[in-house]
DNA sequence: AGCACGCCGACT
DNA sequence: GTCGGCGTGCTC
């Protein structure tokens, strides 16, 4: 019906003297669960002229829960099988999600494999997303003589002890998992109350303030006040008010009194509250409260970057690539200065009043990169980040919404922002595999996703690496990304000096210290001795990544993964790194008795460790997972580093990405074993990669850094490469056994996990899918197979891995085709616990 | 996902 | 009988 058509109506009825007709809507909208399809509700008529696609909405789901929705569609079709319910409540007057981003969701559930739902689960920071929980309350009209049964007298008394009881902390009181008949009942004799307790999780942050009242925002009222306060000895009322004078120029403007003195600032140690009280009672000064920014505290100096020549040069011939290419890859080696390319196009693109993402994988966005651009973009620049709180992610949502932020620099999942006018994105270390979401769906790869959006919004992507993945170099190679190379390292900075140790030989030769070869312990030591720094990479936490018994040769394992488990010296426990399990640490071997348990194997924790015994005069600190778990620890370790406290940072490839040291002279590398030898098609790139980035810690302004690796296979092609910097020697020996074995970037791979609690269980299962899709896809299909490790969380993992070319393929039969095979499965009686997974271009 | 409902074995 | 565990199916 068009609205001409709808204004006759009206009238008609109008002069009919009937009702107005009032259309019902409905809207399709997008829950936070793993559901097939849209659900539908009726929009209740006051809210007619408001809904609007991409607005969220409130809606009840079965009898109790409360869940908050995106509105993706709003029409007037009522369902014909079932009565809509109407919507609870409408929270937005303006899109918090944009049309940009319904159509991303909906991408990424297709693409990915994985529901809708999932992909706004993943898009919306909790804090835009109103979950309701069930909660008991004792109900003051229950009649005591009604008989209970034992449980249910257990949980009534837990319930008027403590007012209000959540069901899991029923459950959990009571010990047993299903509690939902027992809550029931009490309902029912009325003797508690079962409510929704909606959590709106946003909360702005809130600074008192203190200001002069008008009466004495003047000079003189204020000269006879403390006049006034000094005859009367008042002198602590007098401290305050020269205080609040020392930090606000009211004389010279008297504005600045406006803006007031944050309260915990005037209060602190030598003032005195009650005197500030008092002052308050007198009128002098009056309180306040504004909603101030998480993100005000970083200074904004207006710094330009000023480019070298050859950066110049770089930015230049980005440009112009981008006249006719949508995605560039920037290749620049480490030091080469790829951030002052970076920033001198976010400048250009901002100026032309589109917005900027600048991608970084989670451990490089550190506070060195932060403030670097803070103090050129100040605070038009939001940051999006997890360990940041709830409430900041909120921020920067509303901030790109509202325009106030446009450029955001973050991680993985910032690529879901609210954008609708985005002229660049960033993807800044290309390569790195954090990109890619492994758990749970969807499992994205926000790198791959940039070009999804920059073709949505026409914006242009810049890729940047020192090590290009495989495949962005293949890309450009081929001429779908423009390349630009920048080979100068910044400032005439040398590359450093690799040298490698064989530690097979030393180890025969005895001339190893609990690992440790003679010529890294002496680097080490001469660097001291010179005060310059050392940085020991080792790409494992914890102690050590097994004990065993000397005796009879017990390891401990996991009981829930097959994996043994890690040892963590400093809370004296066994940790199994899959699924968190720990436990304490035993002296004892529980098979044969004895007492002689081994550490076997290096974690940084045990390297700092026997340092501390090789080396005592040096200073260490140490920066893994394990030490960087809080807030601020990564920027307390860098900035005690960077001081100079510490002598030898020893760490995981936390410390290879994003940090610039400029007095680390020398980087060792105590084993690049473990890392080449994993049996995974990328093993060596990844190597590589990493290496590379660990190595280009060392040396930089005058200096040229050294580089020293201990590895038992020195004859190694990928060794061999690494010592030349050869990063295109690497690509053109691995390329062709990629073509050969048809590994990516020759094909794409859909990766499929079948678990189950039993182990022949998920073989036949596993044998049983692969089967299935071997009829339609033949030998693209391979597997099953176990998996490295192949129990996790008491579930049997098998793996199969489906290698589809890239053209003359129909992708979309062939995901419509995995889809019906793993439902066959699922549906099949035999199978019905199984658990399938689908990873679409796994890493 | 989370919740309801229905079936079934173990116990007052 | 009925309590509590577990499997199955639906959510608009």
């Amino acid at each position: 019906m068009s609205s001409s058509d709808n204004e006759i109506n009206e009238s008609a009825s109008l002069s009919l003297g009937l009702f107005p007709e009032v259309v019902t809507l409905f809207v399709d909208v997008i829950v936070p669960l793993p559901l097939p399809n849209l659900l539908t509700y009726r929009v209740p008529a006051i809210m007619n002229d408001m809904i609007q696609v991409g607005a969220r909405v409130i809606v009840q789901l079965g009898t109790r829960r409360i869940l908050t929705a995106i509105v993706a569609r709003v029409h007037q079709d009522p369902p014909k099988k079932y009565i809509a319910k109407p919507l609870l409540e409408l929270l937005d007057e303006a899109p918090m999600v944009t049309i940009y981003q319904l159509e991303l969701f909906r991408w990424v559930a297709d693409y990915y494999m994985c529901h809708i739902g999932e992909v706004m689960n993943a898009a919306l920071p909790s804090g835009l997303k109103i979950n309701s929980e069930s909660k008991l309350q004792y109900n003051p009209e229950f009649d005591v003589n009604t008989p209970l049964t034992e449980t249910e007298g257990k949980l009534l008394e837990a319930v008027q002890e403590k007012n209000s009881l959540s069901t899991d902390e029923a459950a959990r009181l009571l010990g047993q998992k299903d509690i939902y008949p027992i809550i029931k009942s009490l309902s029912k004799k009325g003797a508690v109350l079962v409510y929704e307790e909606v959590k709106e999780k946003y909360t702005p942050k809130i600074v008192k303030k203190i200001r002069l009242t008008r009466d004495y925002e003047d000079w003189e009222p204020l000269k006879d006040l403390i006049d006034e306060l000094e005859d009367r000895k008042q002198y602590k009322q007098v401290g305050v008010l020269m205080k609040y004078l020392a930090r606000v120029p009211v004389m010279q403007n008297r504005i600045a009194n406006a803006d007031g003195l944050e309260k915990s600032v005037l209060v602190k140690d030598d003032i005195s509250e009650s005197a500030l009280k008092t002052l308050l009672k007198k009128n002098v000064f009056e309180e306040f409260e504004i909603i101030i920014s998480r993100f005000a505290d970083v200074p904004y100096s207006g710094d330009d970057v000023q480019l070298s020549e050859s950066q110049q040069l770089a930015t230049e011939k980005i440009m112009s690539y981008f006249k006719t290419k949508d995605t560039v890859l920037l290749h620049g080696i480490t030091g080469s200065g790829k951030t002052a390319v970076y920033i001198n196009l976010i400048q250009k693109v901002l100026a032309s009043g589109s917005q900027v993402l600048y991608l970084l994988p989670e451990i490089a966005l550190t506070t060195q990169i932060v403030s670097r651009l803070r103090k050129v973009f100040g605070d038009q620049m939001g940051i999006y980040h997890s360990k940041f709180s709830d409430n900041e992610r909120v921020e920067v949502w509303r901030g790109v919404l509202s325009g106030k932020f446009n450029f955001v620099i973050g991680v993985r999942s910032a690529i879901f922002l609210p954008f609708d006018n985005l002229g660049l994105i960033v993807v800044d270390e290309e390569h790195e595999s954090s990109y890619k979401q492994y758990d749970p769906a969807p499992r994205y790869n926000a790198r791959d996703l940039a070009l999804v959006v920059a073709r949505l919004q026409q914006a242009k992507v810049l890729m940047g690496s020192a090590t290009p993945s495989f495949e962005s170099f293949y890309n450009a190679k081929q001429g779908r990304y423009g390349y630009v190379k920048l080979t100068q390292r910044f400032r005439e900075a040398q590359l450093p000096e690799i040298s490698l140790v064989n530690i097979r030989i030393e180890r025969k030769q005895k001339k190893l210290k609990h690992n440790f070869s003679d010529t890294l312990l002496t680097s080490l030591k001469d660097n001291i001795t010179k005060g310059e720094q050392s940085i020991l990479f080792q790409n494992r936490r914890g102690y050590a990544p097994y004990v065993m018994c000397e005796d009879c040769g017990w390891i401990p394992h996991c009981h829930q993964c097959n994996v043994s488990l890690t040892y963590h010296q400093h809370t004296q426990e066994m940790r199994c790194h899959y699924c968190g399990f720990t436990e304490q640490m035993s002296h004892q071997c529980p098979v044969c008795g004895s007492t002689r348990i081994k550490t076997m194997g290096y974690g940084t924790e045990k390297i700092e460790d026997e340092l501390k015994l090789l080396l005592p005069q040096a200073r260490t600190a140490r920066m893994d997972l394990d030490t960087t778990r809080q807030k601020n620890a990564i920027q307390n370790i860098v900035q005690a580093f960077e001081a100079g406290e510490t002598d030898i940072l020893i760490g995981t490839q936390m410390l290879s990405k994003g940090l610039d040291f400029d007095k680390v002279s020398f980087v060792g590398i105590f084993d690049a074993d473990h890392i080449i030898h994993f049996p995974d098609f990328r093993a060596h790139e990844r190597a590589f990669q990493l290496l590379t980035q660990v190595a280009g810690r060392a040396g930089r302004r005058n200096t040229q850094g050294r580089v020293l690796i201990q590895t038992g296979n020195p004859e190694l092609f990928v060794i061999e490469k690494i010592l030349q910097n050869d990063y295109e020697g690497l690509y053109e020996k691995e390329i062709p056994e990629r073509q050969k074995f048809n590994y990516p970037p020759f094909t794409r791979l859909i990766r499929l996990i079948i678990k189950h609690e039993d182990e022949i269980t998920a073989e036949e299962a596993a044998q049983t899918l692969a089967n299935g899709l071997r009829e339609k896809m033949g030998s693209r299909v391979l597997g099953p197979e176990p998996p490295l490790v192949n129990r996790i969380r008491n579930q049997f993992l098998k793996d199969i891995l489906i290698k589809l070319e890239k053209d003359n393929i129909n992708l979309r039969l062939i995901k419509e085709q995995i889809r019906e095979e793993i439902q066959k499965i699922l549906t099949t009686k035999q199978f019905k616990q199984t658990t399938v997974v689908i990873d679409v271009d796994p890493m």
